[in-house]
DNA sequence: GTCTTGGTCAACCAACGGGTTGATCAAGGA
DNA sequence: TCCTTGATCAACCCGTTGGTTGACCAAGAC
């Protein structure tokens, strides 16, 4: 039952920094919070725009929002960068581990078992 | 080519992780190349939608696809994983830099006066 | 040759995502 | 009080995506 719910978890955060514009919002964020319409000024799109990608953000556990009379201050909640270092290091680390392993076998023998491609 | 290329790429990567079969599918690759149906055989879904996921894989630059008579294997390309990495360490350490300065200026006072919003 | 295996391509469909406009709300300011 | 500002909600449009099925190709196997 956990596993799901960071699987969910983890499925927003990635699907929410897929869009370059919530990115760059992340990235601003990152020097101080800052209300929906300062947000919105550096993106050639309607309030209500940046609204909806401001929600994704929050329902990802990226940015939580306050008020502050009728603004809305945004604010980076940078803890869930955790989540997907957590994630990437794993398998970072175990494909890692194995070509070295890989390395260690084809070292071990003479002939290169089979020509791979494979780097762009 | 630099920017904007970086981003597209970075998006691509992203979206591709997005989905739980994806991230699983990557996991399975870190123990291993596998061949299509080897992969799809885990997931309750036709060859043709595996097919698609790992095409997606292979545009974010996550698997490469080589030859093998009829088989095609899919071989994990963990290098993208420093493209994320260093996308999120960057804003991560950004962020607790800022955080780290905001409590030594909180430390500095008694009372919070107000918040101001953007340092730039 | 023909058959089987392993995959891809093409067309289609339902659902989602990012954008828009219009209406609405909540809080000051006149 | 009415008006302006900051932001959200609702409905809608349209392109993309994840899934399906059916046809097809490529390489052994018989």
């Amino acid at each position: 039952m956990a596993a799901a719910a960071v699987d969910d978890r983890l499925s927003r955060v990635f699907a929410a920094l897929a869009d370059p514009t919530r990115r760059d919002m992340v990235a601003r964020l990152c020097s101080g919070d800052a209300t929906v319409s300062q947000l919105g000024a550096a993106y050639d799109v309607s309030l209500q725009a940046v609204s909806k990608h401001l929600k994704v953000l929050e329902e990802a556990g990226l940015v939580s929002r306050s008020r502050d009379a009728q603004r809305r201050p945004v604010h980076l909640e940078a803890e869930v960068f955790d989540l997907m270092t957590k994630w990437i290091e794993r398998y970072r680390s175990e494909a890692e581990e194995r070509y070295r392993r890989l390395d260690d076998v084809l070292a071990a023998m003479d002939g290169p078992a089979e020509g791979e491609g494979a780097v762009s």
